[in-house]
DNA sequence: ACAACTTATGAATAAGTATTCATATATTAA
DNA sequence: TTAATATATGAATACTTATTCATAAGTTGT
């Protein structure tokens, strides 16, 4: 016999819970963007990135891609808000969105392991 | 004329780019548990999971999808460190792996927006 | 050992996604 | 306007991955 009645603790938890999580909108965004972290050549772009703006033929070669290989990926880390851009005559150049993906992405350095 | 040289400024900062880079199996390692969030099933089985430990049979309750495929994630979430579990009688209770993966969704819940 | 229950796994299918090539769009200079 | 340079995009292919079904494996009580 349990020091207490685990079934009920555990339907206790469940409805906590069901209480605690977050709308399928809010899934979805929230996965979304970590989905835009979880590829390498993403990931690679965004530490290239993390040592400031580049023009997306420097990012090309920093990260040993194609061009168009690069472009589709910036525009998937553009849709997630992940960068940002500015277009400075034939260049445009790329940044990392705002400091929460900064933070981000340190935690996870510091927390997930990364050497 | 720029107030300084821009493309000197840009091959600096590839070259710093680079070298921040962590090694490829760094990118690897990062992005394989980013990539184990970023997935609608698996982080409602994080939040699920946010309230305590609970047994497969009520995750798959929390989470409204089928036996073998909450199965199947729980086992890419606990190769990747971000879930444990340890069996008690019939029942296998998983958790969240430790502190570490807390942060990384509190962070991101906050800084990449979770509603 | 057997039956009941819980969780894990293999194979197959379906869905999603990254990359490539070719080309289009945008900007600048002549 | 034309040429040159830089970036973006569409379509096709190859690759990866999530889910399902069926079933195996582990655990408990009889």
């Amino acid at each position: 016999m349990e020091e207490y009645c685990e079934e009920c603790e555990h339907e206790r938890r469940i409805k906590t819970a069901l209480a605690a999580m977050p709308s399928a909108d809010g899934i979805e965004e929230m996965c979304a963007r970590f989905k835009a972290l979880g590829e390498p050549s993403r990931l690679k772009i965004l530490f290239a990135l993390s040592a400031g703006e580049l023009c997306v033929e420097h990012i090309v070669q920093a990260v040993e891609g194609r061009q168009s290989a690069v472009s589709h990926q910036l525009k998937i880390l553009k849709d997630n808000k992940i960068l940002k851009s500015r277009r400075k005559g034939q260049k445009v150049l790329y940044s990392v969105a705002d400091d929460h993906v900064k933070v981000i992405l340190q935690t996870a350095k510091e927390h997930l392991g990364c050497e």
